[in-house]
Order: structure tokens, then C-alpha cells, then sequence
DNA sequence: ACCGAGAGTGACAACGTTGTCTAGGCTCTA
DNA sequence: TAGAGCCTAGACAACGTTGTCACTCTCGGT
């Protein structure tokens, strides 16, 4: 009936504190006291109140409370592909500690490229959020520079934040490759081949150095063209596989850079007639179910989540001082394609 | 140095638009309009208002303009658990047309329980999201009542809403799962067992319902052993699997009624001597690498978030009328688990 | 009968932005 | 040269909430 000929676009004309305060007879700032359950309100008026509010179907609108009080209660998380099997655990870690502290989470994925990461994460700092966790894309963060000093408390994950100062949390990604390779050399491996991601991302360069590392501690030499980096995309993980395997110094074992990447060399392998050892980083769901099983370094996704949001909250609590970089311990699974031994 | 006692939980004092003004020398919606791209500022005066937003760090607070405009261009995401493979692809989903439309997405995992389901959307509605995007835990829905008639655009996925009318998107789980046993059944097995998630659910009751159709289409009987409902943490599933393989009627084959289903039965199954078939409900990554590799009814996760996030920007953008009621064909993927023999 | 204390309540400003309206300066035409 | 018309710019109110403050009323003590 008071549908007018178009509302043009306003969310619905949601009863307000004025229009409860109204029906009930009261003030504005008693629903407001109502609403927050502060003291101060006999009993019978706040059951008017109350009813007021069943009534009308009210709804605080935390719009306007944000803008009033200044703080949101909610938290931005933007992570690489909420798609990817890794960051399932993580972010979900990550909103059980924001819900354990009454704040949502808003995410994003930047898809790894730097400048969707930027683009979201000054959305987010549009939005006001008071916290902000971090997988980034980039190398080069000073745009946070301003948020920062205005205090929107930032703490990175999994990555470390590139040119600016801040909390981060990560894997021991060159101790957990070093060990996995120290592993296949262990058992009898000379000609190990290295599979991972793009350079430029700092995971992928450490677990690349963790590579050169054991190899280099054992005494063996690393030939180029046992190291592949480039991106994860099957296809040309395949062929980087297939590249290690039929060179002139064919490798008898690959290590895997990404769980990714292991998926694949598994499809590969699987097609060979040759047993070739196989390391993977990253855990992955039925890796003890194929033939043979993969042996991982296993890193604890959820573990790396809560501890970056732990850290957040601490530092909306108002800890101060020195940032911190926070590196958890991998640990080598073995299952059985990491302990074949070499076949030439 | 302008560092006073303490700021007292502001979010660190950032520039507004009144100050940018100051600094440029300009009126305030000048800014505002510099800001906004609006027409009708000289290049002169639109470099000034420029070099003082540098300057300040100025960010345009969202939450103000959210107040003021109506519109919070956020939609919200309610799922049953992040971490769970299958929804990781149906959130990126929602997400990419969420940022097609300048959307971002707001999201929470409901934990499979409907007061944290009620929780979490109020909490959305409170936050003015435009729209939601609800895969609902529970099966009363009624709270939304007002929400709904305040104008906040809300699609189901994946289950339809409880006691109250509106758009969702399913997929075919009845059909899906009798075509499944329909084929199990094309190869030779009559006694087949099922294993599913708790009756109240509806994907788990439509699969059941599914599997009934398929026995008594081809005149099987169902033994009340041979179904197991609840719920799907593996040792519940592992006991469920090895009752239907020991009783006095072992099953030769079984279907599985979701993703976490199967691959406990899969665990089983490797223990076994005797080949039991199986096929299960929901693709999943390394499916076709196991041996056998497992024959699944496939659902497209991503299409169905996809199709539910077009569906809400769609009722978003004023389309009127009745909610719909979209169902996604399933896709059987025959890889060989689902093609053994009967064996007793 | 008077005063002070305290509890319950509401008026009002403020949060930072955008929409509306109006003022002033300019160009163009008659 | 006056008037119409356009372009730029700013003053002001409004969005819905919360913090501050002041008012009224009741009650107990003297």
C-alpha cells in the first residue's frame, strides 16, 4: 500500500530506532539502550521496547554504528585462491579466531597478481576494516604505508610482506626442502630434480635454496637443467616433468615445489614404467591412499592461519612493539614414493 | 609527536574529507566529488584536491558512504564449512561474480549448525549486505521473514530454505544418485549399501531417496542393514562400511552419499581382500588416480555457486517475480570402481 | 517540610559521506 | 551592455547510530 512507484533503490526502508521508539512510546536513545543491553531501563519499558521491536522487525543497522564508534569488528583476508585446497584450513582457521572475537571476515581472492592483491586490499581498508591477514601476491607493499601508520593492524602470511615492516607468519619453506631432499639423497638419490613455482615467490625461491642446500651439503652438483620454475599450470608441469626424466642426466627422483605441482608429477609417473622417487611440499588429502603412497613435508595450514590471526587480534588488543616473524616447523611424512630407490 | 596519550581506539585518527578540503583549500564536496570522479572540477582544481589526498593518505570511508547511499555493493556467503574441498571452488564462484558486479563478499561457515547459521546471516543482515548467498544448515528459515521484506536478496545453494519461499539452486542429487546404482546395478550387483550424511539434511535425503528409486526400479529389495545414515566423520563411516561388507547379506557394492563418505570407503575398501564396487556422490582431485580409480557422480560446484551469485546480482538489479527453483544436472564419470563385478 | 542522591529518560551533537540547492563568475547572444 | 545560460564551487541537511549531558521524579534522611 505505501509501495510507492519505485523506492529507487534504498535498502527496503528498514525500520529505524526512531520508528521503534516511536511505536513504543520512548525515547530514541532507550532503544538504542535496549538494543546494546545497557543498564538503566526498567523492566517495563523495555518490554515495550522489545515488542516495538518484534514488531517492526528491527534490525540495528552496524552500518551507522561503525561510522559512530569507529571501529568495524570485522577483519579482511585475502588469500591467493580460495580454490585451492591449501588455503581451505587457513582461512577457515582464520574465521574461527575472528568469530572468537566477534569479528567477520570479509575475503578476496587476488588470483597471484599483485595488483588485484593492492585493489582488494585498499577495498578493505575502505571498508574499515580493523585488521587486515595477508597471503600476498606482491613484493612491494609500501601502499600500505598510510594504513599502516593509520592503524590498521596487517599481519602476513604464508609470504612475507615486501618493503614495508610487518608481522608475519610462515613455513620453515628452506628447512622443511632441505630436509625432503636430504631424504631422497638419504636413499641413494645423486640426480634429484627441483619442480616449483615462479621465482618471485618467496616460497618457491626458499624451498628452491633448501634444495641447493642439501645438495650442495652432500657433496652433489645441480645441474640446470634439473630445476624448473615457472608456474604450476599442469601442463607445463608436465612437461618440465617430462624434461627432467629423458635429459642426457635423466634424475631417478623430483622434488615438488607445491602440492600443486606434486598432483601432477604423480599423473606423470604414474604413466612410467621406471619407479622414480617423488618428495612433495604440502600435505594433500589421499596422498597415503595412491601408489606408492607420497611422502610429503607437511605444513600445517591451519596451524599457520590461527597463529596470523592470533597475532592480529593481539595487536588490536593494543600489544605494541617490534614486529615479529613468526616461522613454524614442517615435518617430513614419509609414505613410500620418497623412499624407492634410485633406478637409473 | 602529535602522538597524544593514547588515541583511544580510533582507527588512528585518518584524514577526512574535511580535512583533504582544508589542505586544498577547497569546500568539502569538492573533495567529494574529486573522489567520486564526478564531473564539473577544473584540471586545476582537481590536481590540488589530488596532491592533498596524497599527501594526507586520504582513503574515502566506506562505512559513512554505506550510510548514506543505502548500498553496501557486499553480499554475503553462508557455508558449511570452508575448509571442505567441495566449497572452495562454489565460493570462488560467488566470489568472481561478486567482483564482476564491484561486489565484495562477506562470509562465514555455519558449522553444519542452524543457531550459528541464524547467527551468522542476522549478523549480515545487521551489516546491510545487499544480498546473501545461503548454504543452509538448517531447516526453518522463517527468521528471514523481515529481512526478505526489507528487500535483502537471498539465493539458496545446495539445499533449498526451509518453510519459506525463496530462489535456490540445486543440483539433481535424486537423479544423480540413481543413475549411480542404476549403473551399479547395470553391472551385475543386487545387493548394494549406502552410506550417507544425516537424514534432516536434504542432499542426503534426496540421495537416499535416489538409491531407493534405482533398487525398486530394477525390483531389488533394501535391506535395513544396508543403510547407514548419519553423520560422516570416518570412524562413524568406517564402522558403517565394515557392518554392510560382514553381515549375514554383505553387500557387493556400495554407493557413497558425498565426497568425505567416499574417501573413508576408500580407505576401507584398500584393507579388503575381496573387490567391493563403488561409486560415490561428488567428484574429488586424485579420484582418478587411486586403483581403482573411483567412478563418481559429479556435481559442479562452481556452477552452482556461479549460477546462484548471477541469480541474486539478477534479483539485485530489480528483476521481479517468483523465485525459481534451478537444479543442475549431475554428470556420472565411470573410471572403474563403479564398473566390478559382483563378488561374494 | 526541605535537601541530596540516584535512577530513569530523552534532547542533542557528532561520526564522514553524498544529494540538493544556491551563489558567483564566466561566455554568448541580442 | 544587459540578460540568459552555463559552469564551477560551496553551504547545508540528511543517513542511523551512540556519547554526553541535563532534566524529572522518587526516596530517604534530617
Amino acid at each position: 500500500m505505501a509501495q510507492t512507484a519505485r523506492p529507487e533503490y534504498r535498502y527496503g526502508n528498514r525500520p529505524t530506532m526512531k520508528d521503534v521508539a516511536a511505536r513504543a512510546g520512548v525515547g530514541l536513545k532507550t532503544v538504542s539502550r535496549v538494543v546494546n543491553g545497557e543498564p538503566g531501563v526498567t523492566p517495563d519499558t523495555e518490554r515495550r521496547v522489545q515488542e516495538a521491536i518484534e514488531a517492526l522487525g528491527f534490525r540495528r543497522n552496524d552500518s551507522a554504528r561503525v561510522l559512530r564508534k569507529g571501529r568495524t569488528a570485522s577483519i579482511g583476508l585475502v588469500l591467493e585462491d580460495l580454490a585451492d585446497p591449501f588455503y581451505g584450513p587457513l582461512s577457515r582457521a582464520v574465521e574461527e579466531v575472528a568469530r572468537a572475537h566477534g569479528a567477520l571476515l570479509i575475503n578476496g581472492s587476488s588470483a597471484e597478481d599483485p595488483d588485484r592483491e593492492q585493489e582488494l586490499v585498499l577495498a578493505l581498508c575502505a571498508r574499515r576494516v580493523d585488521g587486515l591477514v595477508v597471503i600476498p601476491a606482491g613484493d612491494d607493499h609500501r601502499y600500505l604505508e598510510p594504513e599502516l601508520k593509520a592503524g590498521v593492524a596487517t599481519v602476513f602470511v604464508d609470504r612475507p610482506a615486501g618493503r614495508i615492516d610487518a608481522d608475519v607468519v610462515l613455513s620453515d619453506n628452506f628447512g622443511g626442502a632441505r630436509d625432503g631432499v636430504a631424504h631422497l639423497i638419504a636413499h641413494g638419490h645423486r640426480r634429484i630434480g627441483f619442480i616449483g613455482d615462479k621465482a618471485r615467490i618467496h616460497t618457491a625461491a626458499e624451498r628452491l635454496r633448501g634444495y641447493r642446500a642439501a645438495m650442495t651439503e652432500a657433496g652433489l652438483p645441480v645441474h640446470d637443467s634439473w630445476v624448473a620454475l615457472g608456474s604450476t599450470a599442469p601442463d607445463r608441469v608436465r612437461s618440465a616433468a617430462e624434461a627432467l626424466l629423458s635429459g642426457p642426466e635423466p634424475v631417478t627422483a623430483i622434488f615438488a615445489g607445491n602440492n600443486r605441482v606434486t598432483v601432477t608429477v604423480v599423473r606423470v609417473l604414474a604413466d612410467l614404467e621406471r619407479p622414480v622417487a617423488l618428495v612433495g611440499f604440502d600435505d594433500f588429502e589421499l596422498a597415503d591412499l595412491l601408489r606408492p603412497a607420497v611422502t610429503v613435508i607437511a605444513q600445517d595450514a591451519a596451524q599457520l592461519g590461527r597463529t596470523a590471526a592470533e597475532r592480529l587480534f593481539h595487536r588490536l588488543d593494543g600489544a605494541p612493539g617490534m614486529t615479529q616473524r613468526i616461522e613454524l616447523t614442517t615435518r617430513l611424512v614419509p609414505r613410500g614414493s620418497g623412499e624407492l630407490p634410485p633406478v637409473n
